[in-house]
DNA sequence: CGGTCATACTACGCTTGTCGTAGTATTAAT
DNA sequence: ATTAATACTACGACAAGCGTAGTATGACCG
């Protein structure tokens, strides 16, 4: 199991992936980290509406409120341009960040 | 260069290594940090110190005074066998948390 | 038809790590 | 004599994440 302390900073980047093919909502993004990271990552749910609020407000994702199959109202969240951008950006210094631990790590 | 929001989480992880062979002071440790990384992080004197604090009160480093070449007190930092546990830990952990997040990027 | 489980959230206050700013003091170089 | 580099310490602010709690709906099961 990862701790916060090492995931967080990734959350965003983490949740944007999750929804560049399709809007979602929370509680399918939580079961998608935990199935996806096979069950060694499972988001708290305060992280991850927190998360939404922040990057709802930054403009990386929007809202909407739909009804699922069985007549449930969920709201739904969709990455913007901005966001892709973002994400792009997130993937970029995860690539670095990555490169820079492991100067520390080999030696 | 890195911001802190994506670092953070692996200072302590930094710091344990650059300890590793020697003991070191915060000065000392601050310019490796800068110098390994090829100019890609220059942590915070107050991350470092306050670092230092964390680890030293968890008993995974230990701090002596010790006078350098030239006569200049300093506050030198060991770590400890605890700490070199927490090292390699920390280090497992980072493999882990490396291998979950690509699992979100690649796709 | 009543209870429990899974779903789908929201609210609130706390903790921790990092940051910004500021200040102190010593030695080295010019 | 002054400035730059070294070697720290103090203090308050802030943002992410956490723990706890609570609300509410629909699905399933006996």
């Amino acid at each position: 199991m990862i701790s916060s302390d090492v995931i967080r900073g990734y959350n965003d980047l983490i949740i944007l992936s999750l929804l560049l093919d399709q809007p979602s909502y929370g509680y399918d993004i939580s079961r998608q980290i935990r199935t996806i990271s096979e069950e060694r990552y499972v988001i708290k749910e305060t992280t991850l509406y927190s998360a939404f609020n922040r990057l709802e407000k930054q403009d990386h994702i929007e809202s909407f409120s739909a009804v699922g199959k069985h007549g449930r109202k969920r709201t739904y969240y969709r990455i913007t341009e901005k966001g892709r951008a973002y994400y792009r950006e997130k993937c970029d210094e995860w690539m670095l960040t990555k490169k820079v631990i492991e100067h520390f790590i080999k030696e």
